[in-house]
DNA sequence: CTTGTAAGGTTGTCTGATAACCTTGTATAG
DNA sequence: CTATACAAGGTTATCAGACAACCTTACAAG
């Protein structure tokens, strides 16, 4: 009873210990097919109860990063059978783990333009305009500014109409919206913001216009913009 | 004490019960933002216990199913803001489903083989082989042919060097998997796995040889290919 | 050598209690 | 009358300990 140096009980204990495990696993510290320490010893590790420890431990088994096996143990699982997907956000502060995201995000997001183009209805271009507004409006690149910036190319993916590309897109989103959160301070220029609006109208009129492969060079265009803006290079 | 009808106990309780909350929800019985019954009253209601409740809420929330205020009670989310991807098997028994899924694993499989092409290592290539080796030992359209058809375009994947690609075609790799096992009866047909294989060599030979056009143009056809032989529309 | 069985360890589930937190209603001070 | 303070009850978060189900291993019996 003599340290509460540690942390503010705010941060709902069992999410910090799965990703303490995770990271164990991520940074190889724990080998994939390897046995984890058994619940009892965890939770005497991390001065916790044994339910905690399962809460993060079930975490972690949604995530795919552990399999657990009655009588037998819990094990750190191949990475080729992982059910879902893992992004840490700690990943992304390393520039070509960034980089990597972003051309998944150019693969999705291409297409989602061509596919918007071809099934849009009225009320999509609608959110299209609101998201463009709120851009407009915000005085400078502000969190109200990346908000709506996020919120045009989910409205994009919406347009669709394939609700699976609205999950990826959306899932990719919050990602990036996280990282760039973290490193916006290097890229405050206002003039910026003139060209990334002038891009995003270009692919609100494309995709109303219900041609696909304009749809489709706009939101290249304007990937390939945001990517050199950011400096990254993301080659041929 | 008195009914065991209900459940079998093989099934992971939890998991079980994370299911049928999560269908209540996904079925709209439960609206965005409404409150879940307290967990006392579900332990009641499935007749288990609280902590299997609890474990339960857990994998929803760790899904972005739900949210849960300490005090309060565990609420539905918004489907906007869910931070994770979620597609129940079930989901994909609807063709509309499958197709849109299939969709974007257009979008991603196509660029990812571009982008091996450019990036790839000989052990890529390897990799490449034994699949097809093991597609080609395969004597009919069996559950291990199947496994080698996802073991290749896992490996056309990894050989991006984009771990995030890896991920996310994984993923939806797995999830076609067990539709298309689910749906196999309707589709034994052995002549079609020569045509199979024979676009599967095309597209190891157009990342061997480094073009990525040659390697794109390989994968777009084969999974048009793929497509139309499972009777999916994909439109232009 | 094979089979049966006992022992010990590990996860799965149950039960009950306490702490932390939120909401609501009421009473008191101004 | 209004606003602040406080009390009460409900809900989730965490803890502690127990038993059940299951697996592995070792050893004994055939």
């Amino acid at each position: 009873m003599s340290d509460f140096t540690h942390i503010k009980r705010s941060e709902h204990l069992p999410t910090r210990i799965a990703a303490d495990i995770g990271r164990e696993i991520d940074e190889r510290r724990i080998l994939p097919g390897q046995k984890l320490p058994t619940e009892h010893s965890l939770a005497q590790t991390f001065g916790v109860s044994r339910s905690v420890v399962r809460e993060a431990i079930a975490h972690l088994r949604n995530e795919g990063l552990v399999e657990s096996r009655q009588g037998v143990g819990a094990f750190a699982t191949e990475i080729q059978h992982r059910q879902s997907i893992r992004i840490g956000t700690s990943q992304l502060d390393d520039r070509e783990n960034f980089r990597n995201l972003f051309h998944v995000r150019f693969a999705l997001e291409i297409e989602a333009a061509r596919l918007a183009a071809l099934h849009h209805k009225p009320e999509d271009i609608a959110k299209l305009d609101v998201a463009l507004a709120q851009m407009t409006g915000a005085e400078k690149w502000t969190e109200q500014g990346i908000v709506a910036d996020l919120a045009f190319h989910k409205a994009v993916a919406a347009a669709t109409h394939n609700e699976y590309f609205l999950q990826f897109i959306s899932f990719i989103a919050e990602k990036t919206h996280i990282a760039i959160n973290a490193a916006r301070a290097s890229a405050v220029l206002e003039k910026i913001v003139e060209i990334t609006i002038a891009e995003h109208v270009a692919i609100r009129d494309s995709i109303a216009s219900g041609d696909p492969d304009k749809a489709k060079t706009a939101m290249t265009d304007h990937l390939e913009g945001a990517a050199s803006r950011l400096n990254l290079d993301l080659g041929p």
